[in-house]
DNA sequence: GCACGACTGGACCGATCGGTCTAGTGTTTT
DNA sequence: AAAACACTAGACCGATCGGTCCAGTCGTGC
C-alpha cells in the first residue's frame, strides 16, 4: 500500500496541510493585491507557515504557488457551477443561480478582490507560464459549464458557445462591479445577456 | 497673458513634455506588467526622465502617475470611441468598427498587456484612491458611447444600458483574447452581443 | 545683474523583496 | 539502533523597491 499523497487534506483530521494553508491564503491574498503586490512573508504569515516549507512544497516558489493558487480557484468555481445546475429546469436558470451565487461571494469580500475567474491572469516576470496556466483553468472552467448546456439540450457546439459569452461577460460585470461596490451589476447579468425579465 | 501650461505638447515642437513622457510610459509599463510589477527606475529609464523630475511632477509619487495614466487612457479609447462612430450608420457598426480598432492594437501589443480599458483597475496600496478613479473614467467611456447611441437614435436609457453591456462584453473578450492569444476573440464580439452575421 | 521659481539630475535611504541555506525534528524503513 | 527521508524553522542574502533630499541649471521678471 503506497502512502496517501500529503497534499490533500486528510478527511480525518480538521487540519487542512501545511501545503493546502500556503495554496488557500495565497489564493486570497493574489486575489485581493495581485502577484507582485502579495509579498511572501505576507503569504507565509497568514498560513502560518515557515520560509523553508514552501520552498519544499513548491520548489520554484512564488510562481509555483501561484499556478496551484490558480488550478484550486478554477476547481472551486466549477463546483460552483455543478451547483448552480444541479436543479436548473434550462440554461438561464442555471446561469442565474450562479451570478447570484457570485454576487454573494461578492459582497462578502467586500467587492475588494479581482474576479476570481480571471484573477488567474497574473501579471508577472514569467508571463508565459502564467498565460499558459490560465488559458488551461478557463477551458477548464468554459468546457465544465458547457457541459451543463449539453445535458440541457444543446448541441456541443451552442453549449460551448454560450458557455463562452457567459464567462466573458462574467469576467467583465465582476469589474464594473468591483468599480461600482454594487453587487447588482452580478445579478443583472442574465438579463443583460439573455433579454430583460427573468 | 498667462504661461502656458506646460503639461500638454507644445504644438510647436515636436518633443512632449517630460510629463507627458512620463505618463506615457508609465501607461505602458502599467498595462504591460500592472502596478505593483513595474518600477518606478524602469518608468524613468523608459521615459528618459531623472528621479527628480517624477517628484516634481507628481508629489505623491507612483500612485500619482498611475491616476494621471489612467485619465490618459480613458481619453485615448474616447477618441478611439468617437472615432469609431463618425461615419457609423448605425449602434452595431459604430461598435463592430471600435471593435477591429482594438483588435489591431492587441496585436500590436502582441497579446501581451491587459485591456487597456479595465487595467485602469489597480490593485495597490491605495485602493480605494484608484477604485474612484477607475470608477470616473468608465463612467467617461460609458457616456461617450452612450452619446452615439442617442445621437443614432436611442433613448437616454437604452443607450447608457447598450453602452455598459458592450463595455462588459468587451473587457471579458480582451481578457480571453489575451490567454489564447487570439485578436479573433475581438473581432467576434459583436456577433456575441447582437446576433451572428455582421 | 540678480533673485527667484520651475525644473532637472542623481546620490542616498531604510524597508522589503524573493530566494538560499543549514540545522533541527519527527516518522518510516531496514 | 541507525540510516533515510519528509518536512519545519528561521537566520541570512543581495537586489530592488518607493521615496527623500539637495545641489545644479535654466528661463523670466524685477
Amino acid at each position: 500500500m503506497f502512502s496517501r499523497p500529503t497534499h490533500y487534506v486528510d478527511p480525518m483530521t480538521e487540519e487542512p496541510s501545511t501545503r493546502d494553508r500556503l495554496v488557500q491564503a495565497a489564493t486570497r491574498l493574489f486575489r485581493q493585491r495581485g502577484y507582485d503586490g502579495t509579498g511572501l512573508t505576507e503569504i507565509l504569515t497568514e498560513a502560518g507557515v515557515p520560509k523553508g516549507s514552501l520552498y519544499h512544497h513548491f520548489p520554484e516558489g512564488k510562481a509555483d504557488l501561484a499556478c496551484a493558487a490558480a488550478d484550486w480557484t478554477a476547481s472551486e468555481i466549477i463546483r460552483v457551477i455543478d451547483d448552480s445546475f444541479r436543479a436548473a429546469p434550462d440554461w438561464r436558470h442555471g446561469i442565474t443561480t450562479f451570478c447570484y451565487k457570485m454576487a454573494k461571494l461578492f459582497d462578502i469580500l467586500e467587492s475588494a478582490d479581482a474576479c476570481p475567474i480571471f484573477g488567474l491572469l497574473f501579471e508577472g516576470p514569467d508571463h508565459d507560464r502564467f498565460r499558459t496556466q490560465a488559458e488551461q483553468s478557463f477551458d477548464r472552467i468554459i468546457a465544465a459549464a458547457a457541459r451543463h448546456g449539453q445535458a440541457l439540450g444543446m448541441t456541443a457546439e451552442a453549449a460551448h458557445d454560450a458557455a463562452e459569452t457567459f464567462i466573458i461577460g462574467f469576467q467583465g460585470s465582476w469589474t464594473l462591479a468591483r468599480t461600482r461596490r454594487k453587487s447588482d451589476v452580478l445579478r443583472n447579468l442574465p438579463n443583460r445577456l439573455y433579454g430583460a425579465k427573468s
